[in-house]
DNA sequence: CTAATGTTTATGGTATATCATGGGAATTTA
DNA sequence: TAAATTCCCATGATATACCATAAACATTAG
C-alpha cells in the first residue's frame, strides 16, 4: 500500500494527571514515516489544539528565510505567532505525548481528549466542545448545500 | 533529506546577577548540530534581542551578494547595521550565555528573559514587553484575517 | 461459527536523566 | 591587586524513559 499522509478518523483517549495522552496509533504510523515527533499549537479560531508533522511548518520558515523578508516588520505576524506558540512533542516508546498546561487549558481538556483527523493536520478537542462543533459544522454544511445528503443507510 | 531546524515555543528563564541566562535546551540542541555558539543582535524593529545560528547570517550575506538589488542603498544600510551589531555568544557546559549590557538595555531586560521561537531565528524579550507585543500581534492577525484558517498545509 | 491464542494498543505507576539556577573557585583583565 | 569574567560543582524541580498490566483487536485452530 502506498504511504498516504492524511490524518483521519476520530479517536477518544484518556489524559492522565500529568497530561499524558496516547497518540492514536494510526496517527503515529503516519508521523513515524517522517520523524518521532509532532508539533502542537493552540488553534487561533477554536478552543482546540492543532497538531501536525514538523514538515508542515518548514515551508513557513523557508518563505521567511530569504533576505527580502529578513528585515520586514510585517514579516507575517501570523507566522511569528505560530512559531512562538508551537512546540515539539516527542512520543515515547508506548506512543504517548505529554501536553502542556497551556494547551490543555486552551482546549478545556481535563481527563479526556478527542483526536479529530483534518487531513494534513489534526485537532484535539474536549469531548463536549467537539460534539457541539461537529453539530455546528453539520448544520452549516446542510444549510449551504441542501442538496447534499448522505446516502440512506450511510449514517453510522 | 536536508535537515532543517525550527526555533519554536516560548520559554521564560532567569537572568542572574552576572547576566547569565540559560538558553532553552530545545534551542541548544538545534544549535549544537552546527556549533557551540549563537549570534545575537539588537532587533531593528522591536525592543528585543534577536538570535540565530551563524549559518543564517552567512546565508543572508550570500543572498545579498546575489541580489538583484545589489546596489540597493537600503539593503546596504540594513546589512551594515546587522553585521555591525551582531556578536557571537558561546554557551558554557551548563548551557548558559552572558548577554552584553548593550543588548540587555535595548530589550529592557533585567532579571527575566522570554525566549520566543520565530522559526529560523528567535527573539529575547522583557516579559511585559512581550506580553504587549503578543497581544498586538494577535489583534493584528484577527483584524487582517477575520476568517482565518491556520496555514498548516491547508488553504481552507 | 466459536473458542483459543497471539499481537498490538492504551493506560497507570515509578525510577531515572535532564535542565535551570545558585554559589563559589579559578582565571583573566585592567 | 581589585574587578570582572569564565569555569566547575551542587541542588531541587521537572520531564522523560522504563516497566508492568489491562484492554482491544486480529488470527488461527478446532
Amino acid at each position: 500500500m502506498s504511504k498516504t499522509f492524511l490524518f483521519m478518523d476520530t479517536v477518544v483517549n484518556k489524559v492522565d494527571s500529568k497530561g499524558r495522552v496516547s497518540l492514536p496509533s494510526d496517527y503515529r504510523s503516519i508521523v513515524k514515516e517522517l520523524s518521532t515527533e509532532i508539533v502542537c499549537y493552540r488553534s487561533l479560531t477554536s478552543p482546540c489544539i492543532e497538531g501536525c508533522p514538523e514538515e508542515l511548518l518548514e515551508k513557513l520558515a523557508s518563505d521567511m528565510e530569504n533576505s527580502l523578508d529578513f528585515f520586514s516588520q510585517e514579516q507575517d505576524d501570523l507566522t511569528n505567532l505560530i512559531f512562538g506558540d508551537a512546540k515539539r512533542f516527542a512520543f515515547d516508546s508506548t506512543g504517548r505525548i505529554v501536553l502542556t498546561e497551556k494547551l490543555l487549558k486552551h482546549a478545556e481538556i481535563t481527563d479526556t481528549a478527542v483526536f479529530v483527523g483534518k487531513g494534513r493536520k489534526f485537532q484535539i478537542w474536549n469531548p463536549e466542545n467537539w460534539a457541539k462543533e461537529e453539530a455546528r459544522i453539520r448544520a452549516e454544511v446542510l444549510k449551504k448545500r441542501p442538496s447534499l445528503k448522505l446516502p440512506a443507510g450511510a449514517q453510522a
